[in-house]
RNA sequence: GGGCAAGUGGCGGAAUUGGUAUACGCGCUAGUCUUAGGAACUAGUGCCGCAAGGCUUAAGAGUUCGAGUCUCUUCUUGCCCA
């Protein structure tokens, strides 16, 4: 038999496809789909995970393109970055150059995919057509209060001299420079997403078709916490210190007040020579909750005292600690040692008091913290009370006192947008000779960057730049300076979405028509390490645009959202513990070869797998295939040769199976088989329509092999060469969302290179989906004895007696006694014996 | 330390509402064809056992006529938070 060129069939197909384009005209009148995948950042060649991140998202866009949808289904490049700057310096290039270069590539690979991408809605957010919507967005925000600038501290890098983002500070060094993280105060822009915190967390709960697992992580990261806040007075002054606690019940118990070292009480202890010693102490930890967690916990006595609200005479002292943060809460705390854990390491290590006031049903002699529900006790009015009844009581009194007021507290924190950076969005602000800091107008964008820039001086280039910052105020003539920093390029991923649905619109962000057709985008698919921070950052965005904006009608960014697994390989060491990649590890002496656990694919471990050679070798479809076929999208995904070339095999079969097909001289006739043949066909084709709505791929694939099988057989069969290339015609249709051009090599064989007019998913033929005939499962004590083949919705007394005649179940009832019938339905017949 | 997932052959993994456990793929074994096989095709393949038969979804209990699926306890792994 001769084989296949997979290569000139793939390159067929996407010549054809880039001619004419696959997604269907958009009348807006239908029902639509808007089905996206994360849009890569450009970093030089795609990877197996971008491979199997759009072979999932084209299953659902070219299904739900056949069954009628109007789809939206583009794509996009996430091009600001650090890395750009880092690769042009190293190669003497300008970043723009190295990521256009990138693209460039990426784009050929992506298409070398054959994905569904409607290529004429591609964005680029380094693109000024694109970020000037985004400078005026941000402007649009400022004057909706919802910008702020704010001094506060970051994780600054001495050597690199920039600030890092938390994520950036591994072991409380930098990630690049591997220095040591200093905290240092700036004034930075901040995005006011603390606004929404308590609506972004309740409207969670809207999201129905989202992962659980993505939720409550969500959740989490907004942290509320339900508490009051308490003024505590100053013992021989008349100043007061407020105090943020979620456990106001445990007050009985407070032995000390802990206050942040930024506090504005501590400005008069400044003046002391052992309380700036401590001060940099502590700014030598970095800002994470986790360092701050594990750093350890150090006090500074501030020599004041406060008074017990509640307690008559009781003084309590006042320590500076460092493991408060000025941002959380109100930056103080009371210390109840008993029933906290920090507190208690804290108050052992200082030597303070610790009160019991929480009983604890079960009587536990642990010797830390107990935090667990009890009886509160030493407590005066709140003794015998449960810990939530105390909470109540407790508040209520606080209120009534007025030395108080009930508070919630959220985790989350406003968004830091600044970056000391070139190559992102530039922020349209300016700084006028007063010191007022004010927007540029709207009529001056894009405020562009500079293409002449000093890449290899410390700092922020833009700063550094000697005549870019300088510039005027448009209304007054008045000379200013631009603001140098950029904006986190989180920024320009919370709303790429929302451009697609009118990508070159120039003279606004968006078209509100368009975006009221499309969004909400009906599918999202991308990896789950994004499901904090750029999901909480597009939600946000969705929000800030509606605000004051009666037209916009949606506020949830992604209706459903998918998180797709890794794609995984082993890894290879040699003798001497240097990284091998799969390939080396081949041509290595064996034994020489360690081989490690299989892990996510990643350049630093080398074992990684290039899609663009592996689509030469096995094509395009072989490799979408194998993606989809080994494991459940959501899982991990082990890449194996075999498993690729067993895909490609496939491929093969298919062709030669179609030829087949095609020359097969007509034989007799038999209605029955063909029948049977059928109904076989739309039990698959029912089964395979419901596995790709519920995301079940791999076992779609399965349902493939099965159904290709069922053919194989039939072609020797007595059924009508007819009947089956019409079948064959419908088969290629329902794996054309997964494998694109062998299956459209097959349709132009089977029906001439007309086939596209009417390409619509087959609808499943209800009559043949119902067997007259079932298989009843015999047990015998619940062990199964036998099976019954016996006509659809048969009664129980002819069910029972049929299955008491069959030869193994007679054999194992002779002398013996039943004691009961169980009989379901057309499911399952069960004796009972003694 | 807390929360959430998950644990099924040699491997990846299937299994509507509790109702034939191990679909499908890989690997492996034997055979056919071939100059050759890392190609193709055919047959077999959970474990123990010559067989009859028995056992089996991390371990143990429970509910039920019947449990991979529901409940509880324990163990292990992964993820997130600390």
């Amino acid at each position: 038999m001769e084989q296949l060129s997979i290569q000139k069939i793939d390159k067929k197909w996407q010549d054809f496809w880039s001619k004419n384009r696959i997604i269907s005209k958009k009348d807006k009148k239908g029902k639509k789909f808007y089905c996206l995948e994360m849009f890569p950042y450009p970093s030089g060649k795609i990877h197996m995970g971008h491979v199997r991140n759009y072979a999932i998202g084209d299953v659902l866009a070219r299904y739900k393109l056949m069954n009628g949808f109007d789809v939206l289904h583009p794509m996009g490049w996430d091009s600001f970055g650090m890395p750009a700057e880092n690769a042009a310096r190293e190669n003497n290039l300008s970043p723009k150059d190295w990521t256009q270069k990138n693209i460039a590539t990426m784009k050929r690979q992506l298409m070398s995919l054959g994905l569904s991408i409607d290529w004429n809605l591609e964005i680029s957010t380094c693109d000024e057509e694109y970020y000037k919507h985004q400078q005026e967005l941000f402007i649009d925000f400022y004057n909706k209060g919802l910008v702020v600038r704010k001094e506060t501290y970051v994780n600054w890098d001495p050597v690199d001299e920039t600030v890092l983002a938390n994520e950036q500070v591994i072991d409380g060094k930098g990630w690049r420079s591997n220095a040591v993280v200093e905290r240092k105060k700036l004034s930075q822009w901040f995005f006011n997403i603390s606004k929404f915190s308590n609506e972004l967390l309740e409207d969670l709960d809207t999201l129905k078709e989202w992962p659980e697992k993505v939720k409550l992580m969500q959740k989490n990261w907004i942290g509320r916490s339900v508490g009051c806040e308490i003024d505590f007075e100053i013992n021989k002054t008349k100043q007061k210190v407020k105090i943020f606690t979620t456990r106001p019940d445990t007050i009985f118990g407070a032995t000390f007040l802990a206050i942040s070292v930024d506090h504005p009480l501590c400005k008069g202890l400044e003046t002391q020579k052992d309380f700036k010693e401590f001060k940099r102490k502590c700014s030598h930890v970095g800002t994470t909750e986790e360092a701050i967690a594990n750093a350890e916990k150090i006090g500074f006595n501030s020599g004041l005292e406060a008074k017990h609200p509640f307690k008559e005479n009781e003084k309590i002292p006042i320590y500076v600690a460092n493991f408060i943060l000025m941002d959380y809460g109100t930056g103080a705390i009371f210390g109840c040692p008993a029933h906290d854990q920090r507190d208690y390491d804290f108050a052992t290590k200082y030597k303070l008091k610790i009160i019991p006031v929480v009983k604890s049903m079960e009587s536990s002699t642990n010797n830390g913290a107990y935090t667990g529900d009890g009886k509160i006790i030493n407590s005066n009015f709140l003794n015998g009370l449960s810990v939530d009844q105390a909470k109540e009581k407790i508040m209520d009194e606080i209120v009534r006192k007025k030395i108080g007021n009930r508070k919630t507290s959220f985790r989350l924190k406003d968004w830091g947008i600044s970056r000391q950076r070139y190559w992102g969005c530039p922020i349209p602000m300016i700084y006028l000779k007063d010191g007022k800091v004010v927007p540029v107008e709207k009529s001056e964008l894009p405020i562009k960057l500079p293409e002449n820039i000093d890449l290899n001086s410390k700092g922020n280039p833009l700063a550094n730049h000697p005549t870019w910052k300088i510039t005027k105020h448009k209304k007054t003539g008045e000379p200013a300076t631009r603001e140098t920093d950029t904006l986190d390029t989180f920024v320009d991923s919370s709303w790429y979405f929302i451009r697609f649905c009118s990508p070159k619109l120039n003279d606004k962000p968006f078209d509100k028509d368009a975006f009221n057709y499309w969004m909400p985008v009906d599918q999202y698919i991308g990896g789950v390490e994004h499901a904090i921070l750029h999901l909480l950052y597009s939600r946000f965005f969705m929000r800030a645009i509606k605000l004051k904006d009666d037209k916009i009608k949606i506020k949830e960014p992604f209706k459903g959202l998918f998180t797709q697994g890794m794609v995984c390989h082993e890894t290879y060491k040699n003798e001497k513990g240097e990284w091998l990649s799969p390939d080396e590890a081949s041509k290595y002496k064996k034994s020489k070869v360690i081989v490690g656990p299989s892990e996510a694919m990643s350049k630093s471990k080398k074992n990684v797998v290039d899609p663009e050679s592996m689509i030469g070798i096995y094509g395009a479809d072989a490799i979408r295939w194998f993606m989809l076929s080994d494991s459940p999208p959501d899982r991990d995904i082990q890449w194996s040769n075999e498993g690729v070339s067993s895909a490609h095999k496939f491929v093969q079969k298919l062709w030669s199976l179609n030829k087949k097909i095609i020359e097969r001289k007509e034989t007799k006739i038999c209605k029955i088989e063909e029948k049977k043949f059928l109904s076989k066909f739309n039990k698959y084709l029912f089964k395979i329509s419901n596995l790709i709505e519920k995301f079940h791929l791999n076992v779609v694939v399965a349902n493939f092999y099965e159904l290709i099988h069922v053919v194989n057989d039939y072609i020797s069969k007595d059924i009508s060469t007819n009947c089956l290339k019409e079948t064959q015609i419908k088969i290629m249709r329902i794996m054309m969302p997964f494998m694109p051009h062998i299956t459209c090599e097959c349709l132009a064989a089977l029906e001439g290179e007309n086939f596209l007019q009417n390409n619509k998913w087959p609808k499943a033929d209800k009559t043949l989906l119902e067997d007259s005939e079932v298989t009843i499962v015999v047990q015998i004590n619940g062990k199964k004895r036998g099976l019954l083949l016996i006509k659809k919705d048969s009664d129980e007394k002819e069910a029972i007696a049929k299955a008491k005649n069959i030869e193994n179940i007679k054999k194992n009832l002779i002398n013996k006694k039943i004691v009961k019938n169980v009989f379901v339905k057309n499911k399952v017949i069960n004796f009972i014996i003694k």
